[in-house]
RNA sequence: GCCCCUGUAGCUCAGUGGAUAGAGCAACUGCCUUCUAAGCAGUGGGUCGGGGAUUCGAAUUCCUCCAGGGGCGCCA
């Protein structure tokens, strides 16, 4: 059981038997935390329940706090303490450190993970129009999605990770007109790039691509191009995108489930059904030629257009609401989490709102928005755009300096920051980056249990335990913490707090093995030795699986 | 004009009601005949943007002001 939980059962406990003893009536348990203290000379886990009390009761909270603690079944702790102004703190006891730390490597590499929740959760990230190569600005959602993903697995649930691919509307058209004139330039003819087009160097690579492995497009005359062929080649240039794109977030090590395709929505008149469904409940109506919906009537600040008025298209929040429509009342999924950048902000409300109509639980479709990451250059930032091709694409980035290192700084900062990347900066730094450090610290624990291995030293079978020195005892302490990190971070999606955790574990590794030799010179494998494999073990297990989960290597040396 | 995010050490950022505000990097001082020095031990560094309020207690909540960024489309 996680240690918070199992404290919040025992002071839940405790207090019982002291309302049933002072024959308290109409009584509402208030909030209270347990957590750690900052300062670890009070403990390791603390409570301010007695001063959340003291109100209630009337009474002094310290003296509160000492009826507490005497209801305390004390076997698990070492040391139970009140302190001014009315805190109780718990020092936990190396037994169930010990414990702790057997179960962790019998665990494995499930050690971490919760076998409770089966729920249906769908996790959409990245979602970039396919119009181009992924660039740096798109980093930051990709690696928080893919990591929440892993996360909410480990706790098991079932995820599906998801790309939108917007293959309709009219971004997607001046796209394929963009890839026409790269072509007519390939071609030798004469082209022309318009404000509106797409005018990056991937467009003229994908032009490329398209003629290597279309021929026909090597001399084929665009001046008369039917509806149909352009459907076809907009077709086309979508794949080979779409392959890009995969190949970009291959190489930081994500994948995804599913890529659903906006325009089958349309194509399989899902769209119209759920247009319908709205009609019903009256909330569509038309003016000056365009379909509206009344997002304002139900909270919004203003009513939005579904159909334009110019081609009778569906808009891109029509599209999105028969999408959303689709994951809740077709694939029945129980959660959906979507990572979009923060220019979506004004759209979640509007969604929230139509979901509830819809008889969707707002509380059920959560979006983590991430601030956006701009380019400094020269102490300006540079603002940049798809269209115009300014930006640096994420292939140059993970060449430059890694997949770990990207994927470890981009995790690093709590998604509502925003980040301002100063490109020369952050590549010299990519070699202090802390991710060497914690792969440092994973590497060493490889070689001492290769060492073992080598001499071939049984420290698994009895698993005699025994946490002796300073080192020991911090280190084991932060290991029991990590099922905690993972239930946390699968309930408030905030993956920063992984790499705080990695470096903090990797610390205290770098600390035991520098001051607690494993082996002496001639070790045979005596106890302390066995003993302490046991703790190397139980630390490369965790960090091992914590990597993992960020989607990072865990190198076995370096 | 309205809405959202941000302001914490020289730099990049954690900490969002608890006890003496932390980490990485940078700076400085020591430490390699012992499991990997990509390391360890130590030192210096702060008006938590300003002001007011709430309470046992505020970097954290509320109000206000200042500064930076983003959004407010019949684009997606």
């Amino acid at each position: 059981m996680l240690i918070t939980k199992f404290l919040h059962n025992c002071l839940n406990e405790a207090l019982q038997k002291l309302i049933d003893e002072q024959n308290i009536t109409n009584f509402t348990p208030p909030a209270y935390v347990v957590e750690k203290p900052k300062n670890k000379t009070h403990g390791d886990y603390a409570t301010n329940l007695p001063m959340q009390l003291a109100k209630i009761f009337k009474e002094n909270p310290i003296d509160i706090a000492h009826k507490i603690k005497d209801k305390f079944d004390a076997d698990n702790f070492e040391e139970i303490s009140v302190a001014s102004p009315g805190f109780i703190n718990f020092k936990l006891s190396k037994i169930w450190l010990e414990k702790e730390i057997i179960r962790c490597i019998d665990l494995k590499n499930n050690f971490g993970n919760q076998n409770k929740n089966n729920k249906k959760v769908q996790v959409e990230f990245v979602s970039v129009n396919p119009t181009g190569k992924l660039h740096l600005g798109h980093i930051r959602g990709a690696v928080i999605g893919s990591t929440i993903s892993n996360i909410l697995e480990s706790q098991n649930f079932t995820v599906t990770r998801e790309y939108y691919v917007n293959d309709a509307g009219n971004q997607i058209d001046f796209f394929c007109k963009s890839i026409i004139e790269r072509i007519k330039e390939l071609q030798g003819k004469d082209f022309k790039i318009t404000d509106e087009m797409y005018s990056g160097i991937d467009i003229l690579n994908i032009s490329k691509k398209i003629i290597n492995k279309y021929p026909d497009y090597q001399n084929y005359d665009f001046s008369n191009i039917t509806e149909d062929e352009f459907e076809e080649l907009k077709k086309i240039s979508i794949e080979i995108c779409i392959n890009e794109i995969m190949d970009d977030l291959k190489s930081l090590n994500i994948y995804h489930d599913n890529w659903f395709s906006e325009s089958s929505l349309i194509d399989a008149g899902y769209l119209d059904e759920t247009i319908d469904i709205l009609k019903e409940l009256n909330l569509i109506y038309v003016k000056d030629e365009a379909t509206w919906i009344k997002t304002e009537e139900l909270g919004d600040d203003r009513d939005n257009v579904l159909f334009k008025s110019s081609d009778k298209k569906p808009t891109y929040f029509a599209t999105d609401i028969a999408y959303h429509r689709n994951k809740f009342k077709e694939r029945y999924f129980e959660k959906v989490i979507n990572v979009w950048g923060s220019d979506h902000h004004g759209h979640i409300k509007r969604m929230e709102l139509i979901l509830e109509k819809l008889n969707v639980d707002p509380k059920n479709f959560n979006v983590i928005l991430n601030q956006i990451v701009s380019l400094k250059s020269n102490n300006k930032t540079v603002k940049f755009s798809k269209r115009s091709g300014n930006s640096i694409f994420l292939s140059e980035i993970v060449e430059e300096i890694g997949a770990d290192a990207c994927r470890f700084s981009f995790l690093s900062r709590s998604s509502e920051s925003q980040m301002e990347i100063d490109l020369d900066l952050f590549k010299s730094k990519s070699a202090e980056n802390p991710v060497f450090y914690i792969q440092y610290a994973h590497a060493r624990l490889c070689s001492i249990l290769k060492n073992a291995k080598e001499k071939q030293i049984d420290f698994e079978t009895e698993k005699i335990l025994s946490l002796e020195t300073i080192e020991e005892i911090n280190l084991a302490k932060k290991i029991t913490e990590f099922p905690e990190l993972l239930h946390r971070v699968s309930e408030n999606y905030g993956v920063h707090e992984l790499t705080f955790f990695a470096l903090e574990l990797s610390q205290l590794i770098q600390k035991f093995y520098e001051n607690n030799r494993v082996f002496d010179k001639d070790s045979k494998g005596d106890q302390i030795t066995k003993s302490r494999l046991i703790i190397t073990k139980a630390s490369k297990i965790t960090l091992a699986n914590l990597l993992s989960l960020m989607g990072m290597s865990s190198p076995e040396e370096m």
